[in-house]
DNA sequence: CTATAAACTTAGCCCCATCTAATTTCGCTC
DNA sequence: GAGCGAAATTAGATGGGGCTAAGTTTATAG
């Protein structure tokens, strides 16, 4: 057995990961967990020795093929959780995210697989990451186009906004941004803001580009998720 | 902040003290957390540190008005689970415990309200034992009478069986009896057998007498719980 | 090719919750 | 009220996960 623990350094591997595609540097891994280096080195052993990673000192860690299971298990946990939470139990966008980073370690196979069934297997999370199926596959990544990459005038879909940073969500779904609605580029500009339009509202958004870049869009042509 | 296990203790102390009507001993504690003795002393000079016991080494030990309020706490989260599993999830009866037993500690107390609401703000559990309300009342001690009381010939309606052992729940329900099923006693033994038959069947159900004694009834003067 | 800063690991400590073995206290019998 | 067995406690170890401080290793600049 893992503990909850082992589990959210697994799920953390897999995210920092997909993000750099190479091998997760202590010093990230530190950083997005909030523990010190040596706390990481000595957690990416123990897990090393059971053969969850693959672990080279110095030159930091890949999850191995008994890992990956493991972590997209984690995952479609908390994605289901905070589907559920916010279609069948009333959460706000914004606070599903701590309730399912505790629950996901909590709930069985069982629970996720009643509670997919019951929101009829959705294939995306409330901020548009996919849901890894009960045996475990993951829709490909993707587009991979972001608010930041429009030209003015472009309308597209959002597709995923990050779920790290609840102020940010409040933020947006405020102002009618989730995914799935659909906006248009209105303005750009050279000190890296970027001016929305939400779906037929005239309401004006405005994105730093950092946070524009991290929000990616479908174009539109018929796909719709 | 308590740790998952800290309020199984305290959990563990409230069902104790309930039965015994005393100061709960370190040996009846152990046997029922499924630890050895030590721990359990250790862990108590734990929680009386922090005020949520008054313990009174070689004496026992008796919960305050501080850790009063977070057993029932826990004893909600429980009882709302068991509930929401066997309504929302389609959880058998008797697979309910153990999940709840894990998430019982993990939901935040909004999300047990919610669950609450969601399913009416039920009184009773899936076992007839009362729901604490969001304020922690606990509806008084039931009748007290138990299918062991009744005499051949009584109808009475099964009030609360307890949840602890998967086998009995099972096999009761697999012979119709749980909460609410009016049942006439058919036949008692001196050697320690009750024979019961469920409403309007004709089936007969035996159970031994150790197992009457804890299954509580109501006798049928009108009170529906 | 060396010097040095940054990144990483090792060493050694802490707290938590558990255990076994050894000791103390309780409560009862005679 | 002395002795004895059962119950409880203390002592000391273990494993999990974390930290700081003190080395290493790596990578980069010159």
């Amino acid at each position: 057995m893992l503990s909850a623990i082992m589990e959210d350094y697994l799920k953390a591997i897999y995210y920092l990961q997909d993000e750099t595609d190479e091998r997760v540097r202590t010093s990230t891994f530190a950083e997005h967990m909030d523990v010190e280096q040596p706390s990481v080195t000595s957690m990416v052993k123990k897990l090393a020795e059971r053969d969850f990673v693959h672990y080279e000192p110095y030159k930091g860690v890949v999850l191995t093929d008994t890992g990956i299971p493991i972590a997209l298990e984690i995952i479609r946990h908390h994605r289901l959780l905070e589907r559920y939470l916010t279609e069948r139990l009333e959460y706000d966008w914004a606070e599903v995210h701590d309730e399912a980073d505790r629950l996901e370690h909590h709930i069985s196979s069982q629970f996720a697989d009643r509670i997919a069934e019951q929101l009829g297997n959705p294939a995306v999370d409330p901020h548009g990451d996919p849901i890894p199926t009960a045996d475990l596959d993951v829709s490909p990544p993707q587009s991979g186009e972001t608010l930041a990459d429009q030209q003015v005038g472009e309308k597209v879909r959002i597709e995923r906004v990050p779920d790290h940073d609840p102020d940010l969500l409040r933020y947006l779904s405020e102002h009618g941004i989730t995914p799935t609605t659909v906006v248009e580029i209105v303005e750009t500009t050279s000190f890296g803001m970027v001016t929305l339009d939400p779906d037929g509202t005239d309401e004006r958004v405005a994105l730093p580009e950092e946070v524009a870049r991290i929000i990616t869009t479908q174009t539109l042509t018929g796909a719709s998720n």
